[in-house]
DNA sequence: TTGAAAGCGCTAACAG
DNA sequence: CTGTTAGCGCTTTCAA
């Protein structure tokens, strides 16, 4: 094995450059940054030092200059699908706002808190955390050091703006969806206690009641397919069965299909399902479920904008939580319910269509 | 609206440590450093100091004034699944070196070389490249400024090091394991012209040729879905039909299940089917596909241990290109196969007890 | 063991 | 328009 001392060539400065085109080092710095104060001959020729010399600005000397470093920290967790769409929209909309952003994972191995201090060390000016799981204390006094928006989960703090997506309404617009199709006995399968899942319920209960069922049946799920599956075995079991359900998340929906398929009921004939994500799951072409999806540009880009404005001074009490309107991706698990005899509306019929 | 200055408070320094210690700035780095040089009773004072100041060291300043920024840039696809399992290997075996990692996504709006380019800017000292498509001479162009390692995708040239899945052992891992269970008629659904399809193919060949086999069946498949629904289905037509097929990757695989169990043919009984990757999608239960693992944690440690030798000085012309094994993980879509009278072997009778 | 001085690469504030 | 001077927060000499 070869061993040669570390040849690390040190990178080349603002002095390099400057040097080569024969100007001082801040003149450089101008045309670097694109700023006014250099004629146009300059330019050209610092530019061409510049690309000669392969030169790149070092941002920790520029950010330590600076007053401020533009930087955004966001927390997310690297397993998680939604947040990968949550972390593309983050990225366009800091662009768009002359903004950069500086990633932290969290993993089984990297908690919340550490992926937070290292944002903290990197000087960043605001935190963007993805459905953090930090108790609301710690939140409330990582906001008192800095500006954090919290994305996709409630916090009952004041201390922390928040952007998430509106599950109540979510759940609405599948019962709205259901009961135009012609269902009237829908079911709830809910994710127990998971961030979001209360407020699911109730959007459910809600949206019976405005139009007029009374039939709740609200079954324990979960936020796993095997939770799924369990619920709809429980489903099945009804004595007077649903001819839909809405699910608390896609992958739980999933389980549920798949009990479905197995115990040779026909989706979405004899049984509509819709689920809420919109994950990549719910798209695969096999599966076609009707989920309702986040909005993750929207969610984004306010975050940001919220972000930048507190940064800017700019305090806005009235608006510490932002509840943004998911919509309904119609797909091939829900239809008109098939009609059995068995099963025939006992208060005024009703006909569809094949 | 309240429009408040920007109360942006300066952070706490080593300055402000070292005047309430009553110390020189100096010796605070060296007590915040955990360095020699300094009595335990200074420690404790300065220790203090900086806990009742609540004190942060910035790391731009530090990696501005080292040599040395200790920081490894990582690009990943922030859609990729497995990435995140490499990406929590990463920052384990880099904090175990005592590396910082500096994460770039790629998005829909943001490709590999501005990702790339935002890792120079920080002044990492290496990169790794998580199943980069960016073309071998860019590559090569890179590994000419900084040290790179390419993972999980096989690269020509040896500018950058590569540590990647031994994708035909992979295979024939799963081949070895089919043909134990007494399968001799396997097929494979391949990926096309996706990185690691031609490797795998040369597997199953390998396989099938050492086991004596000589029906070699390949379909073209690729790496969605509907690709391996595709294939499954000529699959189906064949006349003299297999009992087991291995397929590119668990998310084609998924689509041959699912073809499968609609034309109700029996998984594990009718047909085993062997994916690869081991996706989430693989370990849903309902699914519970047997698939080729990749060994993620050795990747990653592999990955961190060369980009500091390589940072060290330490060159291995050799050790360019290291190829993991891959294990096999069995659940529940590998089985011997079901004695169907017809099928029955015309070579040497094989029973298999039930 | 401690402190003073210098400088990492860059930008801001000024002078010319 | 251009150059000089100063300093961001930290670590590294080197003296004391």
């Amino acid at each position: 094995m070869t061993e040669k001392p570390p040849v690390r060539a040190r990178r080349t400065t603002l002095a390099d450059v400057a040097a080569r085109a024969g100007v001082s080092v801040p003149l450089v710095s101008i045309v670097m940054r694109d700023a006014p104060g250099a004629s146009a001959a300059t330019r050209e020729r610092v530019r061409e030092a510049a690309d000669e010399l392969g030169y790149r600005p070092d941002s920790r000397a520029r950010m330590l200059r600076r007053s401020r470093t533009q930087l955004i920290g966001v927390v997310f967790g690297v397993q998680h699908p939604f947040h990968g769409d949550l972390v593309s929209g983050l990225y366009t909309a800091a662009d768009t706002a002359g903004y950069e952003l500086a990633l932290s994972a969290v993993t089984p191995g990297r908690n919340e808190s550490r992926a937070v201090a290292s944002l903290l060390q990197d000087r960043c000016e605001a935190l963007v955390l993805l459905g953090p799981s930090l108790p609301t204390t710690e939140l409330a006094d990582l906001a008192a050091r800095i500006p954090v928006m919290v994305v996709a989960r409630p916090v009952r703090s004041k201390a922390v703006d928040v952007v998430r997506t509106d599950d109540a309404a979510g759940i609405q617009l599948a019962v709205d969806h259901l009961v135009e199709l012609g269902h009237y006995r829908i079911a709830h399968i809910d994710g127990g206690r998971a961030p979001g899942a209360a407020e699911r319920r109730r959007g459910y209960r809600e949206a019976l009641s405005r139009h007029g069922l009374d039939e709740v049946v609200i079954l324990p799920g979960g936020l796993t397919e095997d939770e799924g599956a369990e619920a709809a075995r429980h489903l099945l079991a009804l004595s007077s069965r649903p001819t839909a359900v809405t699910v608390f998340n896609d992958r739980c929906a999933t389980g549920v299909l798949d009990v479905l398929h197995r115990e040779r009921f026909s989706v979405p004939g004899d049984m509509s399902v819709v689920g809420f994500d919109d994950s990549s799951l719910a798209s695969l072409s096999h599966i076609a479920l009707t989920t309702v999806a986040q909005d993750a540009e929207r969610i984004t880009t306010l975050a940001i904008a919220r972000a930048i404005a507190r940064l800017d001074g700019h305090d806005a009490p009235d608006e510490r939580e932002q509840v943004i309107a998911p919509h309904l991706v119609v797909r091939s698990t829900t239809a008109s319910p098939d009609i059995e005899p068995a099963a025939a509306p006992s208060r005024g019929v009703q006909t569809f269509s094949t």
